[in-house]
DNA sequence: GCCACCGGTGGC
DNA sequence: GCCACCGGTGGC
């Protein structure tokens, strides 16, 4: 998924009467099984991974040849995108992402298109604007290309049987009749979005239930809250907390409504470091035992002791964060390239879907 | 006073 | 390192 920096969707937009009403029954769904694997490969860019649909970042790095991907370590993935800092000005704004579906022509089977806010309006560095989802995309499972999904809902749709039911690109002929695999992406992983990987598998929230996610700012110690929020407005952010009020509550339970039906994993950032590390347990050593030369922790530390990856790299950044840290970082380009697209299948919910798995690593 | 957000910790 | 939980608190 994409995740955005916007503080002011909290509230759901109704979609398009066209888009509620999807009869989801006409959704081509793929049998073919999909493996979980993690394995880092690269698909050459035969997808026409060109950027094309970022015109403020052009995606160069989708021209470089990727190694072969085997069906059997094909996976679906599902991930949300925020704005990742560029370089010069636009390091102290991000640019949203989003799509609307409505502008996209969507229930008329036009190309969507991902939009961009004008980058004044976006003061990603004032307090509360924080990273939010700004799309919801899915990796095709056969030619790994990212195409939008209309709704939070139909992505919640899609994700809850994504392992046995792998999407793939007819699967978006329910809103886009003439899609194929031969179209070009509707999005790519360029580093110019926040691109987080979500969990597959996870239980559409009963009716007239909301699943919220709640993108955290860059540093945090953490990269995302989950909340449901009940009929009545309640919100509820634990499984202790939902099991209590259903307890509570006995009139969902008769309604149907089961514990099971809720999830509040989190989605992961692609984005290395975006989440603060946890700091090391402290070591006493007879220097440090010295309360007078003790300094204390300093909770950037291991990120100006020149990490891999960190302080040296020619075009890290210092970033100004929402709340109070600066943290340097590395360059994005690497984070997000393109090949780390085609290293996975994803859906993009909230946020856009990624490979879960390192991408880095290799 | 409420609550959205963040930090921290225990357990695995 | 990840997950789950929940306390603290700043801003409203």
């Amino acid at each position: 998924m994409l995740v955005k920096s916007l503080s002011e969707d909290k509230s759901p937009k109704p979609y398009p009467a066209e888009i509620r009403d999807l009869d989801i029954s006409r959704i081509q769904m793929q049998s073919r099984p999909i493996k979980l694997t993690f394995k880092l490969k690269v698909k050459k860019d035969e997808n026409g991974c060109n950027g094309s649909t970022l015109p403020d970042h052009p995606d160069k790095s989708c021209q470089q040849p990727i190694d072969e991907v085997s069906p059997q370590e094909e996976e679906n993935h599902i991930a949300a995108v925020d704005e990742v800092n560029q370089s010069g000005e636009e390091d102290a704004q991000k640019q949203l992402v989003v799509y609307d579906p409505a502008a996209n022509g969507t229930t008329t089977g036009e190309e969507v298109q991902p939009l961009s806010f004008p980058k004044k309006s976006i003061p990603f560095h004032s307090s509360k604007v924080l990273p939010s989802v700004g799309a919801f995309t899915v990796q095709c499972a056969e030619c790994f290309k990212w195409r939008l999904i209309p709704t939070k809902e139909k992505y919640e749709e899609i994700r809850e049987h994504l392992l046995e039911q792998p999407f793939v690109c007819e699967t978006a002929r329910e809103w886009r009749p003439e899609i194929s695999c031969e179209d070009q992406p509707d999005i790519c992983q360029d580093g110019s979005r926040l691109w987080a990987i979500d969990k597959p598998n996870i239980a559409q929230p009963p009716p007239g239930w909301q699943r919220l996610l709640r993108i955290r700012g860059e540093g945090s110690t953490r990269f995302a809250d989950v909340y449901y929020v009940a009929p009545s407005g309640k919100r509820l952010r634990s499984m202790v907390e939902i099991q209590k009020y259903l307890l509570e509550h006995p009139e969902y339970v008769e309604a149907g409504v089961s514990i099971s039906q809720f999830s509040f994993q989190i989605p992961r950032p692609l984005q290395e470091n975006y989440v603060r590390k946890r700091p090391a347990p402290a070591r006493i050593t007879p220097s440090d035992a010295n309360p007078l030369s003790w300094a204390g922790p300093d909770e950037n530390t291991d990120l100006r002791l020149g990490l891999p990856g960190f302080c040296d790299a020619p075009d890290s950044e210092i970033v100004d964060l929402p709340a109070k840290k600066k943290v340097r970082r590395g360059p994005s380009k690497h984070v997000f390239s393109c090949d780390s697209v085609y290293d996975q299948q994803g859906v993009e919910l909230e946020e856009p879907y990624q490979a879960r798995n390192d991408v880095f690593e290799i």
